[in-house]
DNA sequence: CTTGACCCTATAGCTACTAGAGAGATTATA
DNA sequence: TATAATCTCTCTAGTAGCTATAGGGTCAAG
């Protein structure tokens, strides 16, 4: 059995978020030793790393409760499952094609000199300038 | 002169956003009409045009609350703002790295056949599964 | 048995918005 | 000029996903 602070560690998920997720129901609210402390079992810590994992994917807490739930009915077709991953991939492809264009954006911004005044300096005048503006407005 | 809703239709950025960020003294108050609405110059439209240039690129307000104090202050070193683009840059790339681990990970979890049940469903067992990490816990 | 590290609940705060209520202003049309 | 449609106003509260704080109780080593 684990206290919530070794379960924060083996997991790295910090203490207030693991109670959070509690609260949330995301996890099952777990025994409690006899001065009222959260003990955790080998079930609750691999719940918690399931949590952690779809999380780190980027996964809304929505998600990981569809998920959780369907990993509690495993009778059921897991064509939900599959969806959630997929839609989740479109949006991550998305996102890297976007952070792509800041980076190409924030590199020609920075990439002059340092040692001028901020009233020739790029940064200040590239924020400013709609030339480069690959969405119109 | 500009209501705020032309304002808004101009820069792509929501009314509500607009009165935000004028509460939070990222824009000045503008004038008013007789009727106390909001009429902004082209100063006003340009300031609010670098704020979302800005959260384009993924700054904070308070990044942009520095670049706007320096804006105003053009006999300062611009370092400051040179160091605020490369700060951003680096942790655009940061993020750019993590998204691909992701994406390859959810690839990996999404190949396989939608015909299953939950009990031999790849997503849920790769999210439970800690082989492929890159970072230990 | 005391000390220090840990844990408890409850509440408030964070970022960057977004939504709604209820009232007043402006503008287009009849 | 009257009226209807469309803005706009302020204020409050809600969103996600935590994080921090206050004021207390618990656990384990020496």
């Amino acid at each position: 059995m684990l206290s919530i602070g070794e379960l924060s560690k083996r997991t790295g998920v910090k203490i207030p978020t693991i109670r959070y997720y509690e609260q949330m129901g995301l996890i099952d609210a777990p025994e409690r030793s006899s001065g009222n402390q959260r003990r955790y079992s080998r079930q609750g810590f691999e719940r918690l790393s399931f949590i952690r994992h779809g999380r780190e994917l980027g996964l809304t807490i929505e998600d990981i409760r569809e998920l959780v739930t369907l990993s509690c009915h495993p009778e059921k077709p897991c064509g939900d499952a599959h969806h959630i991953a997929a839609r989740h991939l479109a949006s991550v492809q998305a996102r890297i094609a976007k952070l792509k264009r800041l980076e190409k954006e924030l590199k020609r911004i920075s990439i002059l000199s340092d040692s001028g005044h901020v009233g020739e300096c790029n940064v200040i005048r590239s924020l400013s300038d709609h030339s480069h503006c690959e969405t119109e407005h």
